[in-house]
RNA sequence: GCCGUCCUAGCUCAACUGGCAGAGCAAUAGUUUUGUAAACUAUAGGUUCCGGGUUCGAGUCCCGGGGACGGCUCCA
């Protein structure tokens, strides 16, 4: 462990003494555990005899500043383990601590502050005074096992935030609260992205029609990139008898996070929690060629996992996963050039929204072989494949950096992506896994030149991961404002009085052109006119044999109602609507309409052409930005 | 799952220590015909998350369950 601190580190961490300090003047049964410094601040673990709540943080807040000012600096002192254990009568934490300290040194360190003592390794400020006590807050309780394991006692975690100047620690303060305004729990209901019904259940979002336009065209351009490198769609059950999972291994493994039925004639069912097996079963139908190699299969599907109620948390984590997975089914020879393309499908997919990824290899532990299944062999030529892949990519392989030793899944090696997210937390999106273990279990291969079966190996790629948490993430990325490709309403037309409701009409139509047997839906405010339609991509739109469909026309609101059209303008900003037409008397006279700019003033009246071109050009940025 | 906090109209929130469930926005109807972030009037809207209990009386107190949030643990 590094004993490197530096000054705001001992502040915090010299403030966590103060804060046990305070905490055992005002509750002198409680018992201590322990108190480090951490990113914003710092925390205490206790062992309370009556429980506290959040309304005795003020109280032990203000004994702290109380305290304060009658500390200087820390003193060190050298006992021994017995003399250590006196001083903490009867708190097995402390003394489960000493005896682990002891087998390393026969001396246990204390720091001695005021009158409070701690058994402590070190590392605090040269003397209290340079705390400034406007610089440090207790935030919130929380409950935190014993050495973070699950079978040992629940304590009482405080949390404090502390910072070098007051300065920091508002900024700090405001970021949260920037954050908080971000939240797509919040945010993500306000837009009408998705809703959870308490009937239905924790955990399992409902899309709404807005929601659901931006994960299909989240998925279309996953699925466009996917395309033109030769995968096919394939579609699956979403419950398979357990005698897949049997011999998949996972029945085992993962047992407690697998939703079962069972039917009225006791046969036992699971929903699928990854569709991996049952791809392997699509590609085992029949005997491959090596001609026919490799196959690829892309299936964005739900899969669903027990998950406990506690770790739920809006769409970051959820029952019901949608991934945008895929299965290449390829000769070893053929990982390194199948990873590249999967790694120029995550390029392309996360340019157009500006996220900075990392990118992560998880290797085995040579030293310990027996938890990785199959041929060690085999195990090095695919790493060595990897490592090529990365150093190809310009990527420095550095084990304190971007490479986890022992950190493979046990069927194979991986590539990850991270992306962070406006709370500078990192997410893992997208994720490349060599698999050798699931074609071994269920005997894939394909014939060979020499007419011979040879076993074959799997590559898992999904791009986004989970449109759940990609969604997440960029709902707090974009505060929810979308670009205008992934805008679920890209346009609304306000007309100021009634009298211009039948020219706004022939704008919205223009824009969005009703087609041959298409039912005229009502045109009204948060309805998405023909909501599955919409101007994506204009060089993937035309001549695509029935998969395009509508590439010229926008996604369209009309707000007719007889309301001001200032109070439009406010609902079409809060809805984060990226352009909005204004058409009054000028407008319907002149033949043009005002354009209005999310976030901006009046871009000023222009003909429809020359709004359609402007659009068209900010679509076509996202392939090449 | 564990620790803590919370749950009142679609949303944001009121209702002193237990004493008649209320406001603004949204919705609906009417009036208004509006020029770049909230027009006016009226109407409707409730098993106070659910189920028990204590009490003359429960939104409020107690027990059980559900859900949300902050953490812990977990995450193929």
């Amino acid at each position: 462990m590094s004993k490197i601190s530096s000054p705001i580190e001992q502040i915090r961490h010299s403030l966590a003494h103060l804060l046990a300090a305070a905490v055992m003047e005002l509750y002198p049964d409680a018992k201590r555990a322990i108190g480090p410094a951490i990113d914003n601040g710092f925390y205490f673990d206790f062992q309370f005899a009556k429980p506290i709540s959040d309304a005795d943080l003020p109280n032990i807040e203000k004994k702290m500043r109380q305290i304060l000012p009658t500390w200087d600096q820390f003193t060190r002192h050298e006992l021994s383990a017995s003399e250590a254990k006196k001083q903490y009568p009867k708190n097995q934490f402390k003394h489960e601590l000493i005896d682990e300290f002891s087998k390393e040194t026969k001396k246990i360190t204390f720091y001695k502050s005021g009158e409070y003592w701690d058994l402590c390794k070190g590392g605090h400020v040269q003397s209290m005074k340079e705390i400034n006590p406007d610089t440090f807050k207790l935030t919130h309780l929380a409950g935190a096992y014993w050495r973070g394991d699950e079978k040992k006692p629940m304590l009482t975690r405080i949390y404090g935030l502390a910072f070098a100047s007051k300065k920091e620690l508002a900024e700090y303060e405001q970021m949260l609260v920037e954050a908080k305004k971000r939240d797509h729990k919040k945010l993500g209901i306000e837009l009408d992205l998705f809703t959870f019904s308490d009937l239905v259940g924790a955990g399992l979002p409902l899309w709404t029609p807005k929601g659901t336009v931006v994960r299909e065209l989240l998925d279309n351009f996953v699925w466009e990139l996917r395309r033109v490198h030769g995968y096919q769609k394939v579609e699956i059950p979403h419950i398979t008898k357990k005698d897949l999972y049997e011999a998949s291994g996972h029945w085992d493994k993962f047992q407690d996070e697998l939703l079962r039925i069972k039917t009225r004639e006791q046969h036992e069912f699971a929903m699928k929690p990854m569709n991996c097996p049952h791809h392997t079963q699509i590609f085992a139908r029949r005997p491959h060629s090596y001609r026919e190699m490799p196959q690829r299969y892309a299936n964005t599907t739900m899969v669903y996992r027990d998950e406990q109620t506690g770790e739920l948390s809006g769409l970051s984590r959820v029952r019901s996963i949608t991934q945008d997975d895929a299965h290449v089914f390829c000769r070893l020879k053929q990982v390194q050039d199948e990873i590249s393309k999967i790694w120029d499908i995550v390029d392309k997919f996360y340019k157009p929204f500006g996220f900075e990824l990392e990118v992560r290899l998880s290797l085995s532990d040579q030293n310990h072989p027996e938890k990785y299944l199959g041929d060690p062999h085999g195990w090095i030529g695919a790493e060595s494949s990897l490592k090529k892949i990365m150093t190809s990519r310009g990527i420095d392989l550095d084990p304190k950096k971007n490479v986890g030793l022992g950190e493979a899944a046990f069927y194979g090696p991986k590539i990850d992506f991270m992306a962070k997210d406006s709370l500078g937390r990192q997410w893992q999106v997208a994720t490349i896994q060599l698999d050798m273990n699931m074609p071994e279990r269920f005997d894939l291969a394909c014939v060979n030149e020499k007419g011979e079966k040879e076993r074959i190996v799997m590559i898992h790629a999904a791009i986004m991961g989970s449109i759940e948490r990609f969604l997440s993430i960029l709902i707090e990325h974009y505060a929810g404002a979308f670009p205008l490709w992934l805008a679920p309403v890209q346009v609304v037309v306000l007309p100021i009085s009634d009298v211009q409701n039948k020219y706004a009409e022939e704008i919205a139509a223009a824009l969005s052109p009703p087609r041959e047997g298409e039912i005229d839906l009502p045109v009204t405010l948060s309805l998405a006119r023909r909501a599955g339609r919409g101007l994506t991509s204009p060089d993937l739109a035309p001549a695509r044999g029935g998969e395009s469909r509508g590439g010229e026309s926008l996604r369209i609101d009309l707000d007719a109602r007889s309301e001001s059209i200032g109070k439009k303008i406010r609902n079409a900003e809060k809805q984060k609507i990226p352009y909005m037409l204004i058409v009054g008397k000028k407008e319907v006279e002149n033949k043009t309409i005002s354009v209005r700019q999310r976030g901006e003033k009046d871009l000023g009246a222009m003909a429809i052409e020359k709004f359609l071109e402007k659009i068209k050009k900010e679509v076509a940025a996202k392939a090449t930005s």
